[in-house]
DNA sequence: GGTTGCTATGCAACGAGTTGCATAGCAGGA
DNA sequence: TCCTGCTATGCAACTCGTTGCATAGCAACC
């Protein structure tokens, strides 16, 4: 499982609670990987106790105080590690293809709206990436003030993004394609 | 969760064992989804219970026999509810996606070459879809014996194909990029 | 005769992910 | 004042998926 690797970069590149991490989550991170807030905290505990992470208790004003986590040694050791284990390309679960196979047995209308609704979401998405990319990784943003990444932690974050982008205009154009195979045959029937 | 509901739809596509759902999973299936004999041997047990399937004892010559599914109506009718309720866009989680990020704060000597392993597989990937596409979804294929599917069926089977090649061939255009980043990048750190 | 390999089914244990709920401080608005 | 909403952390129960193992018949090969 690579959640807790995922943490591992996250924090290296930027100390963090672990509300900040969900918060990650749910953006940049979230372009390759999801994790809810209870999972996130329970695996932080985990590797608190294996000493992967250290904590620091930063009182704040105005709102709950929180902890602060940091990778420690053993954590950096533990994803060098996992970065030189190789690991099997992703296996693949699509929801959305098992009802379009399923569309043939029965009325499709309703599986066109939700395409459509899909086609929507990941447009939405794209549009979101474009704007990300637009705003951090323009020539003008590369220098970006003291707390900006390296070069190399900038540029592998983009070509993730880029990525993002890629699976995204990806589906649309397939989507597209659903839509017309569905409106070619579903009528017929 | 799916994984009855593919079976749902591979079982009125064809009714077969659980053996052969597996070898489906690797094979057509396995395009959008993946699942393992244990998980389906479970299901498939759970899904009796519900009456949403009907098994059948298959004595065979040579080899062991065989239990064979069939689709009830109960199995129908969940299905088709199924196929009515929307569903959210699936949530993303690529290892080597971290692994990319996680390549900043590492030596990316081996990360180069688990990329290309990942390439190399994505090509094999869009190779044996090429394949599949060329064998049955030609028009001289589409007169297909008795046993053939309806051409609903056939062209739904298709754009899910299509789905899966063009899944592929964004994989390796985007593992390019990467593997040109981490060339122009890697090196100079 | 023994080994390997394929078909065919299944159990048990574990690990990971999801869902619902709980707590608590503080801010802002009706 | 009460209600809503945001920050911040966490427990408990459940479901799902993975891994390792076990059984058993038969075929092919050395």
């Amino acid at each position: 499982m690579a959640l807790e690797h995922a943490i591992l970069v996250s924090l290296l590149e930027k100390p963090g609670s672990g509300y900040e991490l969900a918060r990650r989550f749910e953006r940049s991170i979230g372009y390759f990987w999801t994790a809810t807030h209870q999972q996130i905290y329970r695996v932080l505990k985990r590797m608190e106790n294996d000493g992967w992470i250290d904590v620091r208790d930063v009182p704040q004003q105005g709102r709950p105080d929180k902890k602060e986590y940091s990778v420690a040694d053993l954590g950096r050791a533990a994803l060098s590690s996992w970065l030189q284990d190789p690991i099997e390309p992703e296996s693949v679960r699509h929801d959305l293809a098992v009802k379009i196979r399923g569309a043939a047995f029965d009325d499709p209308t309703s599986l066109i709206r939700e395409v459509e609704r899909h086609r929507q979401a990941h447009r939405d998405r794209l549009a979101h990436y474009l704007a990300g990319e637009a705003r951090d990784f323009t020539p003008e943003a590369s220098t970006a003030g003291p707390d900006g990444p390296l070069d190399a932690e900038r540029e592998l974050q983009h070509v993730v993004l880029r990525g993002g982008i890629a699976y995204e205009r990806m589906m649309i154009g397939w989507l597209d394609d659903v839509l017309a195979t569905l409106a070619r045959f579903g009528p017929a029937r």
